[in-house]
DNA sequence: TGTACATCAGTGAACGCGCGTTCACTGATGTAC
DNA sequence: TGTACATCAGTGAACGCGCGTTCACTGATGTAC
């Protein structure tokens, strides 16, 4: 019988303490973190998940590194199907931010919460944060340099591209935005936020250097 | 000695709640709200709160009511230095919105959390917010009646404008940009954003209808 | 001017609660010989 | 194959804590006559 209850128990507590604090999270908010509803929702005593994590903020940390982890992939999945130097690859970094976003809330609720977590104080959260950074400012650099994105300023463009994915993201999970546009799909308005940028930067390019974009 | 214990007191306790609230709110997000501290902040007992406050969440939805109101105001006044259907008062309401959300953390905490406060569901506050987000819609409005932006999707522009403000305002707020960014003044970084969108737009539109647009 | 009464706002004790964390324990599993 | 031992992970009781909220109270202030 003692075999009967250890097979109700999850084969690998860690990784079910983390799969149950993102579900929390999802419902509630950071602060709705709890060790113990975590124990709960695992069937296991609350003293168990510190044999796996020192304690609360080890959790947090753990998830926002996966979750930068879980953002470059998705961007660099999504962009893989677009040529270098493209608009399209350009949009498409933003597509997959604004689709982790709204599929990973939990996750980015962590990653953009500087006084609760912590996390970004640890050196190897901000690495992870640092490298999905970086693949937006290389997608920008290379567009300039097939001159499908033409800028002066291409520190500020990253911040713009950035600040718009993160924003209509931020708007959709947390803002008042469902309220006041109720009844649209949240991924088809964060999407047409990318492609309204994206057609900007066309318009804006074209006119500076134009035939000179390569456009498949 | 009644009368002197009295003059500690702040004058008005409702006011003072609110404001000691928003510093801590200030100072550890949303959830290091406590009506205990608050009243230990106002040397008052914890009890004293409840006469102006029937609870914790009544708190909350009157600071975010105040929040999306001065919102309005703080747009409505830069927006008021700048011609109707200029660019630069699109400039000026993204100016002011970024400011605001730099200068009034502990508000936009409140305005932007759902989960939290529910603060959106109540009618007042839901009001204000939209009132906010029509001094948006009507400057893209006028923006395109004057020829200054040429833009197919109004509805799209006015949600890439707010998300890019938003967005630079969260990530400079909470996010990893002042980690990634250290040593650069954030509100700079965000008029930069503001400008690079605006710039974008008028490149943009200058293409298409060269020359009708106004400029001072 | 003085008295009686109502109102208001802060007091302080008490309630129950859930939390993070610690710790000695137990029992299952793996390993060395 | 069998024995002795070490390791590991979950147990369950206990700790102290701060919290939101309630409530009978008190004393100051305003008002009616």
């Amino acid at each position: 019988m003692a075999a009967k209850r250890r097979a109700t128990r999850p084969a690998d507590l860690r990784k079910a303490v983390l799969e149950a604090s993102l579900a929390l999270i999802e419902e509630g908010g950071i602060e709705a973190l709890s060790l113990r509803e975590v124990a709960r929702r695992m069937h296991v005593t609350h003293g168990a998940p510190y044999h796996h994590f020192p304690d609360r903020a080890a959790i947090l940390a753990a998830l926002a590194e996966e979750g930068f982890a879980l953002l470059a992939d998705a961007m660099r999945a999504e962009m893989a199907d677009e040529a270098p130097g493209s608009l399209e690859r350009f949009e498409a970094a933003g597509r997959a931010y604004v689709s982790f976003a709204l599929e990973h809330t939990a996750h980015m609720k962590l990653m953009c919460r500087s006084e609760l977590g912590r996390a970004l104080e640890h050196p190897r959260v901000c690495a992870r944060a640092g490298e999905a950074m970086q693949l937006l400012v290389d997608c920008v650099e290379e567009c300039r340099s097939t001159g499908a994105i033409v800028h002066d300023d291409p520190a500020a463009l990253v911040l713009t591209s950035w600040a718009c994915a993160h924003g209509i993201a931020a708007l959709l999970i947390d803002g008042p935005l469902p309220g006041l546009r109720a009844g649209e799909h949240p991924l088809d308005l964060g999407h047409s936020v990318i492609n309204a940028l994206s057609s900007l930067l066309e318009l804006s390019s074209r006119k500076r250097r134009p035939r000179r974009t390569r456009r498949r």
